[in-house]
DNA sequence: GCCCAGGAGTGTG
DNA sequence: CACACTCATGGG
């Protein structure tokens, strides 16, 4: 794309691969020079950071497209402090430097609630097929082939039978039910709230339990002491510490664990344990 | 054909 | 509180 516009950000480190693709969010695409292609709002961008600094190519959108990068790879992080504080745990920190470049991400926080209603019990592969499809049925088309994520009234005219016909399954039923109760008015209620009541309030909702509310929280809303527990995470509290049992039982432990980053240990421990798995689907092993 | 997937909702003991 | 069961469907 001759002549499109370039900005350079200091975020560092960034490693494209792990933050983009293991599965905390689902839009993102890997094209073959290694740069990753992706919609924020209205912009579409692409990122590259094998030069060194990351470069931001703006397919479309504009210069704001810079500060939504910013925002979404949560540039004021200080990864090396965070991985300070959890080394102190005996188990993760001879791990740690594996994980240099991950970044929790910063979604916007609808598209966060839908991704996770969507991914309960699925994979990511379909997960992204999923959110996808419904984007190039409801969402604004912003470029050749690009749609944004559609916007909770325009998602809320969708027929289940429609939802269904994109290979939602049964959360085609928990999505409908999702945006009759929802509005953008509850979003920025939302973004308001401490954790633990934003929690509370997320599981009120359709198709939002214990694990898509921690996921919301931590991917959507920000919050870095959540702790989404999957069957990866269970799998790994238990062969790396031990502990066993209910979803709160293992929260807790977490919590006081982990503490105010636990999201980051979460995000180690679910990519750790995935990449043992016989068909590893992880491709940084 | 089988088992699994970044689980939730509901009913029962 | 803990389980047990169902939900619909693509991926490996």
């Amino acid at each position: 794309m001759r002549n499109s516009p370039r900005l350079t950000l200091d975020i560092a480190p960034l490693d494209l691969d792990m933050t983009l693709g293991c599965g905390q969010t689902f839009r993102w695409e890997r094209e073959e020079d290694g740069s990753w292609t992706g919609i924020l709002g209205e912009c579409v961008v692409c990122l590259d950071n094998s030069e060194g600094p990351l470069t931001i190519q703006i397919r479309h959108g504009g210069e704001r497209a810079g500060g939504m990068v910013l925002e979404y790879l949560r540039g004021g992080d200080d990864i090396n402090a965070i991985q300070a504080v959890l080394s102190k745990d005996p188990v993760l920190s001879s791990g740690l430097a594996r994980f240099i470049g991950l970044r929790i991400v910063k979604m916007p926080p609808w598209e966060c609630i839908v991704s996770f209603v969507l991914a309960t019990n699925s994979n990511i592969k379909r997960i992204t097929r999923m959110i996808n499809s419904i984007a190039e049925g409801y969402g604004e088309n912003i470029a050749e082939g690009m749609y944004a994520f559609p916007s909770v009234e325009g998602l809320r005219n969708a027929t289940i039978e429609d939802l269904s016909g994109r290979g939602l399954g049964y959360r085609a039923t928990y999505l409908h039910a999702l945006c009759q109760t929802v509005d953008e008015s509850t979003i920025s209620r939302m973004e308001r709230m401490a954790y633990e009541d934003l929690r509370n309030e997320l599981k009120k909702l359709p198709g939002i339990g214990d694990k898509v509310a921690d996921c919301i929280s931590l991917f959507g809303f920000g919050h870095l002491g959540s702790f989404p527990i999957d069957v990866w995470v269970e799998k790994a509290l238990g062969r790396l510490y031990g502990v066993t049992g209910s979803y709160p039982v293992l929260r807790r432990f977490a919590t006081e664990r982990f503490g105010a980053f636990a999201g980051y240990a979460q995000e180690y421990l679910f990519l750790n344990e995935r990449s043992l798995a016989p068909d590893g689907a992880c491709a940084f092993s």
